[in-house]
DNA sequence: AATAACGTTCCT
DNA sequence: AGGAACGTTATT
């Protein structure tokens, strides 16, 4: 009631509410500060004459994306604090995972001008949709029917990441960029881990990706020099030079389209003589619709601004907008697109090189040198390939180009929710996408795919659709590799869409990938995959856990030779469905960390639903190279009962008290367990053979290079087993079930 | 009317 | 700066 009454006037406003305030809270709060500075500006739809900087409408779940079709974790901070989980309810805030990832405007928004609600749903072609749809300014919060304006001489920035959302002609016209620039939708700002926005470094040179590749990446700890890394040169890499090139003298004008910017042509006339130059794609797709080509332009932009020199950085734009004429600019003045590719492959070129080859690092920044003194001789018996399983997956070739590239262009085309990308009433030279993805991410919005479903044909030129239908192009496109799909991304709209699809992405390898950028973060999260390796990553734990709050599917988690300070976002971040988790070589995870690690929720009261391992349904862990202790396989064997496959080679501390541990009467290791890797653990001994012989379930025991096993007493071991388990040496001091 | 939770303010 | 609190909105 109290709500009602002060919603019309904010002085009144700010008086009442903080009285309000003040007796709720009494109990609870300090006393609040009174006075106008203090009142909450409640977020009341105000008059709409309020135009400049009207209040912000609430937005509400989209009930549609990943995360609102998910059940509350009941783990996690917030749901901890809800009265169904015998919290306070305090907090009053949705289950992280379960934080909607586009939010939409409230059913009962109205256009301010009409005073009618979006009536998109009524039209067929695109360009009456967004004109009839109702959308909500980042900068004023005023909402609209973009066809009840009636400025002529601005367009309307759409904001492709979040539905509804653009910077409206007036405001855009005006330059606005102020405080509220944030634009609505964006609660996690306070409540989830932290900006971002110390990956980007201002720009340097607009445009300038070779200077851009050889940026020094940010984090919070600079990367240690790994021995091993500069002895795993990789032969050339695939870049984005196997494209097909733009040739410059290639200027077909393209098809005009009712919003277009006229300073697509040339991106767009190369990009559309590329693709029709393509025997591939003018067999199989000569009347594709090209309406999307801008957006391809957009794309090269965007990758060039996933690196932190590139593109304009900081919050909200206003400081770079106001310094100079550099944003603009930078949007006005495209390179052509040939430049942009060659620009783009050296920065590619560079950025894979570096992802491969220390020396890469060395020239950028004071490298933190570490006397690795245990842990060295174990690395170098690693770099000798595969003999030791399939440790290095990231050392195939084909992932190790393919993962920097494939980054790059996670953010290919634009689509709003309605695929209606860049709707400008009126020709401006600006390209009217939203802010370039760097400055979305600091703002920490990462939205998923279009909302609206991909067609399920490919629409032609001639109005018609292609023969194919979606799923048989899914199953084609289910044998191109990442790589490709992003090639085949930049074709068109649907193809971008189609391209997309999760089941495309459901491993991403970021391995080695010595700089991780919002861009790339934010690509992750939109494809949503099941399994993610970030090992040898220079990620930060706040990326890291902002990462994993937004993969509530993941299944398997790669962060091996990362820095603790990153990794200790999973003693914060929930993640239940984990399954396999890979901390091998992490810097600094002793047994202090894996307590933190494996230890339950401390916050927990007693009697509380949840004392449960964060990682309790882990089955594969690998642990190679850390300093634990037998500390850490007590916990690891009370707190893990699906554990099955546990990989501790290279731990010098562990021995044959370490076995006994893992395999003790009572212990749900001693029966889960199926596969250990103990190789190069030097304290291990014969001994801990007679302790496996009680391991109901397992396969294989990894005693390679272990100095005090000897060959005998495995061959012992597989006799005394044969009566109940047949084994056999499949290579010396490896021990396989065989059967 | 009840419930969920958005977005801002306040506190540490 | 990060996190807790809480008024208030949006939905059921």
């Amino acid at each position: 009631m109290f709500g009602l009454e002060f919603s019309f006037s904010s002085s009144l406003d700010c008086v009442t509410d903080a009285l309000f305030a003040f007796q709720q809270r009494a109990a609870n709060r300090p006393k609040p500060k009174m006075g106008p500075a203090a009142a909450t500006p409640a977020p009341v739809k105000l008059p709409s004459n309020r135009s400049s900087s009207g209040a912000r409408r609430r937005r509400t779940r989209c009930r549609k994306c990943e995360a609102c079709l998910r059940t509350e974790c009941g783990e996690c901070h917030f749901c901890k604090d809800m009265k169904k989980f015998g919290g306070p309810g305090r907090m009053k805030q949705s289950c992280i995972m379960r934080q909607c990832i586009a939010p939409v405007l409230p059913h009962t928004a109205v256009c301010v001008v009409c005073k009618e609600a979006g009536k998109e749903d009524t039209l067929e072609e695109e360009e009456d949709k967004f004109n009839f749809m109702l959308m909500e300014c980042s900068i004023c919060n005023e909402i609209v029917h973009p066809n009840c304006l009636k400025v002529s001489d601005a367009s309307g920035v759409v904001n492709d990441e979040l539905p509804n959302c653009w910077e409206c002609p007036k405001c855009n016209h005006a330059g606005k960029s102020g405080k509220q620039k944030r634009g609505p939708g964006f609660k996690y700002a306070s409540n989830l881990p932290g900006s971002l926005l110390r990956e980007q470094k201002p720009l340097k040179e607009e445009g300038d990706a070779s200077s851009a590749a050889k940026r020094r990446p940010d984090r919070e700890e600079t990367p240690r020099y790994r021995p091993e890394e500069s002895l795993h040169r990789q032969p050339p890499l695939l870049s984005p030079c196997n494209l097909p090139r733009p040739r410059p003298e290639d200027k077909l004008r393209k098809k005009r389209k009712l919003f277009d910017d006229d300073d697509d042509d040339d991106d767009l006339g190369v990009r559309k003589k590329e693709r029709s130059d393509d025997p591939y794609f003018s067999k199989l797709l000569p009347q594709i619709k090209t309406e999307e080509d801008d957006e391809d332009a957009y794309e090269d932009d965007q990758s060039l601004c996933s690196s932190p020199q590139a593109g304009p950085s900081s919050e909200g734009g206003s400081e770079t907008q106001e310094k100079g004429p550099r944003p603009k600019a930078r949007r006005k003045r495209r390179l052509p697109n040939r430049e942009l590719s060659r620009e783009l492959s050296k920065a590619l070129n560079q950025e894979i090189q570096k992802t491969d080859d220390c020396p890469a690092n060395e020239n950028r920044q004071p490298l933190k040198v570490e006397p690795e003194t245990e842990n060295e001789e174990p690395k170098r018996l690693f770099r000798n390939g595969t003999e030791l399983g399939d440790q290095r997956p990231h050392l195939k070739t084909k992932e190790m180009n393919g993962t920097p590239w494939e980054l790059r262009h996670f953010y290919p085309s634009q689509i709003t929710p309605l695929g209606f990308n860049r709707s400008t009433p009126t020709n401006r030279p600006v390209p009217p996408h939203s802010p370039p993805k760097c400055v979305q991410m600091e703002r920490h919005v990462i939205r998923p795919p279009p909302i609206s479903p991909p067609p399920d044909r490919l629409p032609l030129k001639d109005g018609k659709t292609h023969v194919i239908q979606r799923e048989v192009w899914m199953k084609v496109f289910g044998y191109l590799t990442h790589q490709e799909l992003c090639v085949c991304m930049r074709v068109c709209k649907t193809w971008n869409r189609w391209c997309c699809d999760k089941r495309l992405w459901t491993k991403i390898d970021l391995n080695r990938c010595t700089s991780i950028t919002p861009l790339m973060l934010s690509g992750v999260v939109r494809r949503q995959p099941v399994s993610l390796d970030l090992s040898w990553t220079n990620i930060s734990k706040k990326q890291l856990s902002w990462l994993i709050n937004r993969l509530p599917g993941l299944r398997v988690l790669k962060l091996s030779g990362c820095s603790w300070a990153a990794v200790s976002a999973l003693c914060t971040s929930s993640c239940p469905l984990l399954r396999t988790l890979d901390v091998q070589w992490v810097e600094g995870l002793k047994d202090a960390q894996m307590r933190d690690l494996l230890s339950p929720p401390t916050d927990n009261r007693p009697g509380q639903l949840d004392n449960r391992c964060k990682l309790r349904n882990v089955e594969d862990l690998r642990l190679a190279g850390l300093d634990i202790t037998d500390t850490s396989l007590r916990l690891i064997s009370r707190q893990m009962p699906l554990l099955s496959n546990l990989d501790l080679s290279y731990c010098n501390h562990i021995n044959d008290q370490s076995v006994n541990l893992l395999t003790a009467a009572g212990t749900t290791t001693r029966d889960s367990l199926t596969e250990i890797n103990l190789s190069v653990c030097n304290r291990v001994t014969d001994h801990s053979l007679n302790f496996f012989k009680r391991c109901g379930s397992i396969c294989q025991i990894d005693l390679r290079f272990c100095k005090q096993v000897t060959k005998t007493a495995c061959e012992r071991f597989i006799a005394e087993m044969s009566v109940s388990v047949p084994f056999r040496l499949k290579e010396e001091k490896l021990l396989e079930k065989s059967s």
